[in-house]
DNA sequence: TATCCTTTGAAGCAA
DNA sequence: TTGCTTCAAAGGATA
């Protein structure tokens, strides 16, 4: 089973190279700071320009309440058509270099992977490998398409899509306050390029790699984002730079700041762990942290 | 039940 | 300015 998973994997790299040009990338996008985020800068309408000038209803309700003085929970606006990867302009890219991590799982066919993988008698009773037998489970709710995509900004606290309404019964203002503390949605922050693109192809790769686990999903779609060429890349760079947009209208006063602290970690040292190179693998160890690639650098003619 | 894992990118923050 | 941290999604595994 894990030969047959192996072997099947290095099928796959023909499909989905490394990323060739290592080092070109695109140019630094200009963050989109409120006080940088000039309105005449849209260079090309789009329907979601279009929302821009044409706020949608709830949110124009809740603009009024605003001014009114009046609080009124703002409503998740239907966006559906706002998830379509449009050929609009095309913004610059980031110039963040980034370089895919050697895998830590083991892969299935479809996954795409040049690199070797951890041996599968590293770590006996750690909680990885967690590899099942390929599983024919689909479509579960998966959004095949952009355009099925829901607007994920607003979520209770809970972590439900649902919202409730606040109670405005009669209690007490600590009562209240407390109430809002635990009641008040959370809105999300706008998903980057990447994060556009793990959800139009998560349900791709779950087909192709019979996969199920989302950190080995994610892994393979890493890789495969390396390889999207540029032109690829852009459309979800141009899509989450308008989703940033969508997001600091819909909500001006919201700050990535506002969630900080909202996932509780077991522990700092783990989440270190986690971050600063000593991963646990797929089979519980902990790697020594991979060299860095060498960066590509045409010769000069001298 | 909450958190981890895993990825990239955006944003916040301390130095 | 730099470097580190957190959080976005996803769902099975784990504490």
């Amino acid at each position: 089973m894990y030969k047959e998973t192996v072997y099947s994997a290095f099928n796959l790299l023909m499909h989905y190279p490394a990323p060739s040009g290592a080092g070109q990338h695109p140019q630094p996008q200009p963050p989109l700071h409120k006080a940088s985020q000039p309105p005449h800068s849209v260079p090309q309408l789009s329907p979601l320009y279009e929302h821009f000038s044409n706020p949608h209803p709830a949110q124009a309700a809740a603009d009024i309440s605003q001014k009114q003085g009046v609080h009124r929970p703002l409503q998740t606006p239907d966006l559906s058509g706002f998830y379509s990867l449009t050929s609009g302009s095309m913004g610059q890219l980031p110039h963040t270099v980034s370089w895919p991590s050697p895998p830590l799982y083991p892969l299935s066919p479809s996954c795409g992977y040049r690199q070797h993988f951890p041996a599968p008698t590293a770590a006996p009773g750690a909680p990885y490998p967690r590899f099942t037998h390929p599983s024919l489970m689909l479509g579960s709710g998966v959004p095949g398409h952009p355009s099925a995509i829901p607007h994920p900004a607003i979520v209770p606290s809970s972590g439900k899509q649902d919202l409730q309404p606040y109670d405005r019964g009669l209690k007490t203002q600590a009562e209240s306050k407390a109430e809002k503390e635990v009641k008040k949605p959370t809105i999300k922050k706008p998903l980057n390029a990447f994060m556009l693109y793990m959800k139009e192809m998560r349900a791709k790769v779950i087909a192709e790699c019979t996969l199920k686990e989302s950190a080995a999903i994610n892994q393979i779609l890493g890789r495969r984002w390396h390889a999207l060429s540029r032109e690829e890349q852009a459309k979800y760079y141009e899509l989450a730079r308008k989703e940033r947009q969508l997001h600091m209208q819909l909500y001006p006063g919201w700050s990535a700041r506002d969630n900080y602290g909202k996932k509780k970690r077991r522990s700092r040292e783990k989440h270190q762990e986690s971050t600063t190179g000593g991963k646990r693998n797929a089979f519980g160890t902990y790697p020594e942290k991979a060299a860095a690639p060498v960066p590509f650098l045409p010769m000069t003619v001298l």
